[in-house]
DNA sequence: ACGATGATGAAC
DNA sequence: TTCATCATCGTA
C-alpha cells in the first residue's frame, strides 16, 4: 500500500497530524532514485499564539508561507547551517507547520543516497566506505542533508513534481508507541510554551 | 562546552 | 545599517 498524503491530510489540527506523520514516509526523488524514510519524531508549531513558532511574529516575508495552504514545504536554514524541513498545516490564514526531526531509513537506501551525496558534493563517506553504522536520521539537519534538501524546497508543494512527497505505506501507530515531550530548542518561547508536550517520538524503534 | 556560519527581525 | 539571536551538530 502506498499512498500520497494530499492537501486534504494537512488541513486539520496539527498536533494531531504531527502525531499521525509518525510511522508515514517521506520520499525523496533525487536523479532516478527514490529514497525513502520512515518518520520517527516530529514537532508541531500551531497558531500566532505559539510563541515558540516563527509565525508568532506576525506574517513577514519568511513565516508567509506558513500562513498559506496546507501541504506545502516551509525550509529555513537555521544556525548557518542547516536546513530545517517543515510542512505547512491548517485553513488559509491559520499560522502552522510540523518540523520532521528524525527517520529511520533502509541501508540500502542509505548507500543511494550516500552515493548520490558523494557525488554532488563530494563531501560524503570515506575511501574506505565509511559509511556511518546504524540507520537513525535522530535530528532535523541530519536529516536535511542525508535527503538533500535545501531552501529550493520553500513554499513548493509536498508532492511528486516538487521531488518531495509524504507516503502512507500502510504501517498504523498506537498511541502507546507515542512519546510526548517538550520541544526542543525553543526556551526562548518562555516558560508556558517553551514546556508544552508537542514534540513526537516513536517508541521501540 | 563550544564554535561554525548566515538568515532573520528589530532597533537605530 | 548594525546587532543579537537562532526550531543544530560535530568535535572536545
Amino acid at each position: 500500500m502506498r499512498k500520497i498524503l494530499t492537501q486534504k491530510f494537512f488541513n486539520r489540527d496539527t498536533k494531531t497530524i504531527a502525531q499521525e506523520l509518525l510511522g508515514k514516509y517521506l520520499v525523496r526523488k533525487i536523479g532516478d532514485r527514490e529514497v525513502s524514510v520512515m518518520i520517527t519524531e516530529t514537532e508541531a508549531y500551531d497558531g500566532l499564539q505559539d510563541k515558540a513558532s516563527h509565525a508568532s511574529k506576525g506574517k513577514t516575508a519568511r513565516t508567509e508561507i506558513m500562513f498559506g495552504e496546507a501541504g506545502y514545504w516551509y525550509v529555513y536554514l537555521c544556525y548557518g547551517m542547516y536546513y530545517m524541513l517543515n510542512i505547512v498545516t491548517r485553513e488559509v490564514g491559520y499560522p502552522a507547520a510540523i518540523l520532521i526531526r528524525g527517520g529511520v531509513c533502509h541501508s540500502e537506501q542509505r548507500e543511494e543516497s550516500r552515493c548520490c551525496q558523494q557525488k554532488a558534493t563530494g563531501f560524503f563517506g570515506s575511501p574506505a566506505g565509511g559509511c556511518p553504522q546504524n540507520d537513525k536520521l535522530d535530528g532535523p539537519g541530519k536529516l536535511t542533508k542525508f535527503l538533500q534538501i535545501d531552501k529550493s524546497f520553500n513554499c513548493k508543494k509536498a508532492d511528486k513534481i516538487s521531488g518531495l512527497w509524504f507516503e502512507d505505506r500502510g504501517i498504523s501507530i498506537q498511541e502507546k508507541n507515542i512519546q510526548k515531550t517538550p520541544r526542543i530548542g525553543v526556551a526562548y518561547a518562555g516558560s508556558v510554551w517553551s514546556k508544552k508536550k508537542m514534540r513526537f517520538v516513536l517508541k521501540n524503534l
